[in-house]
RNA sequence: CGGGACGUAGCGCAGCUUGGCAGCGCGCCUGCUUUGGGAGCAGGAGGUCGCGGGUUCAAAUCCCGCCGUCCCGACCA
């Protein structure tokens, strides 16, 4: 490609809205821009970089026998119907859009479980056909609350996605290790380093699933690992290996009884600390009790250490104003465990409060704590579970070792879905060996593609631009001839080289362009093509060429006759 | 959806406090000179000052409303 025809604009500013390294050379290089708040076009160079993406996720998910197709990104409203996820829409768990045209109501698809359970349901009849796995890269609607961060997170997004279909939980077991191992050799391939970390499954449901998460400066999310076992969960899933002490064990047996205080005006943890602090005590010997549904919206009451952060399970939520009224035993800001269960409330507790105690916690009466409080004498405990949010330094639930928490960018998500939607969806059924009905054993694979492209940029750049990884450069060779207007033999010997690079088959793109030679570096730079030649009337007249890697910046001259078959050969 | 900031030429910004010709740098066009790390000189094009209303002789500037954008939070591939 000649860069005096390419639709392309560099910039030398980047926009005030860009905030990350990636979207502002995204843009400043011309690859991408933006139409509306997480909605871009990619421009042709920006395109190039995706189809490179692609080609790659391609040639992994082929090489394992995956078959690619393409559904609608329109989906008619019914398939959510039937599965029950139409009730999402609007929450926070599944923002989606619909539309309403002539044939009636539609969802502009933020994920494909419904259509691809319909999909391949119509077409596989008997246990002969699988296992079977299909995918396909296609546009994602999301009704993003907060697009930020360029590509990073968008309201309109590509992904790869990818489903399993087989005749049994062993089989979709097989299958599901089948893509996640190829996707390990696809972030390989892509530069990037990624950890597979156990994860919450969110909106689409199943048991067993990977999140596959990127460590970024610029990351959304955090996940633990643990340096001596490789142990790694997201912090939403991750568990601490705190040990439950066991009843009447440990812990001081001189606690005196239980004292109320009147404690007006301090409803948080950290005000009555503050109260209690000329008696010695510290968050850690609160209380922290949260009034919470579970999952099945009974009410309950969560202990975690005072100074913890919990963290509830996925399906539970925290009580609001008028769950109170309805609850008269729980005090907003002064709730405590005593009594609880007489009151209908489930009392689970986090195992880092297992100890007897004497503990201070809310003495729910209004504008009163209790001191003294002893585990299985003033108060009682129905489930043990972990409800504390996870901290760098926390024991791995494994083997004990000291966990870190790593920021990351979460790169692809891959689910074991079992017979969650086979079994809603009318028809998903198949003939078994046995000759009887069975259904669809299904596991899901999504991986953000033009995510990715903002994930290698991170990973991939300096302070002057863009360095890709050669396996997803838009060219492999940016060719820059200098002076060409004053010296017709530059322009002669670079028109020469730049037709026998594309008939050896190099992808190059050639600056052609009459700018000065600053330019034409600096853009060669921030472009990032991972293999720069220069032409200049100097070189030329020893007959060579300077060949310069974007990457490490390592340069060497190249003899003009050797240079087709040095790049065509690497 | 809660909190904050911003909106002036393609990009980056000044002007707003104290109302009075719409500006600067980069980029773009023409000509000449220049040419190994974002050249120089000269000339030129380009604006619904986010939108609507109000105050005023007069509004980019003051007031009200709306829209958009970004940041923090909540939530998510």
């Amino acid at each position: 490609m000649r860069m005096s025809r390419l639709l392309v604009r560099t910039l030398r500013e980047a926009p005030a809205d860009a905030e990350v390294a990636s979207h502002q050379l995204l843009v400043r290089a011309g690859y991408i821009r933006r139409l509306a708040s997480g909605v871009y076009t990619f421009l042709p160079l920006g395109l190039r970089v995706l189809h490179r993406v692609e080609q790659v996720i391609r040639e992994e998910l082929d090489a394992v026998g995956c078959q690619e197709l393409l559904m609608p990104a329109l989906h008619p409203i019914e398939l959510w119907e039937q599965s029950g996820r139409a009730a999402m829409f609007g929450s926070d768990a599944l923002p989606a859009m619909t539309v309403e045209a002539r044939g009636g109501t539609f969802v502009l698809g933020p994920t494909h479980e419904e259509v691809v359970t319909v999909t391949v349901s119509a077409e596989v009849e008997s246990y002969r056909q699988m296992p079977l796995t299909v995918y396909q890269f296609q546009v994602k609607f999301r009704d993003e609350a907060r697009p930020r961060f360029g590509l990073l997170r968008t309201r309109e997004l590509i992904m790869a996605d990818a489903y399993s279909f087989d005749v049994d939980k062993e089989a979709m077991q097989s299958s599901y290790q089948t893509v996640f191992d190829a996707y390990l050799r696809i972030f390989e391939r892509l530069g990037l380093h990624v950890t597979p970390v156990e994860a919450e499954s969110g909106a689409i449901g199943g048991d067993v699933n990977h999140e596959f998460m990127v460590p970024s400066a610029v990351g959304e999310d955090h996940f633990v690992s643990c340096a001596s076992c490789g142990y790694a969960a997201n912090v939403e899933a991750a568990t601490r290996g705190v040990a439950r002490v066991a009843a009447g064990g440990g812990g001081p047996t001189s606690a005196g009884p239980v004292v109320e205080h009147h404690t007006p005006g301090r409803p948080g943890i950290t005000d009555v600390v503050a109260y209690f602090a000329d008696q010695g005590a510290t968050a850690a010997d609160f209380l922290k009790s949260l009034a919470v549904f579970d999952a099945d919206g009974r009410p309950t009451l969560v202990l975690v250490p005072g100074d913890r952060e919990a963290r509830l399970p996925s399906g539970w939520r925290l009580f609001e104003d008028a769950d109170f009224d309805s609850n008269p035993s729980l005090v907003k800001g002064y709730i405590g465990p005593s009594g609880q269960q007489e009151h209908g409330i489930r009392v689970v507790a986090d195992t880092g409060i297992s100890r007897p105690g004497p503990w201070i916690t809310g003495a729910n009466r209004p504008d009163h704590h209790m001191t003294g409080a002893v585990l299985d004498r003033d108060f009682n405990v129905d489930a043990w579970g972990s409800f504390a949010e996870v901290v760098s330094g926390d024991a791995c639930p494994h083997c004990g070792g000291a966990v870190e928490l790593v920021r990351s960018v979460e790169a692809a998500h891959t689910f074991q879905l079992g017979h969650k939607y086979s079994e809603v969806m009318p028809g998903s059924t198949f003939v078994a060996a046995d000759g009887g009905e069975a259904t669809f054993s299904m596991g899901c694979y999504g991986m953000g593609v033009s995510r990715l492209l903002a994930v290698v940029a991170e990973e991939h750049h300096d302070e002057r631009g863009l360095a890709w990884p050669p396996e997803v450069a838009p060219y492999q060779v940016h060719l820059a001839a200098l002076g060409a207007g004053r010296s017709p033999e530059v322009g002669a010997a670079a028109d020469q080289l730049y037709g026998q690079l594309i008939a050896a088959g190099v992808e190059v793109l050639y600056d052609d362009r009459d700018v000065s030679p600053g330019v034409k570096f600096a853009d060669a730079d921030l472009l990032g093509t991972p293999v720069r030649l220069v032409i200049g009337a100097k070189g030329l007249a020893r007959g060579v060429v300077e060949w310069r890697s974007r990457a490490t910046g390592e340069e060497r001259e190249l003899p003009m006759d050797g240079v087709v078959a040095t790049l065509a050969g690497g």
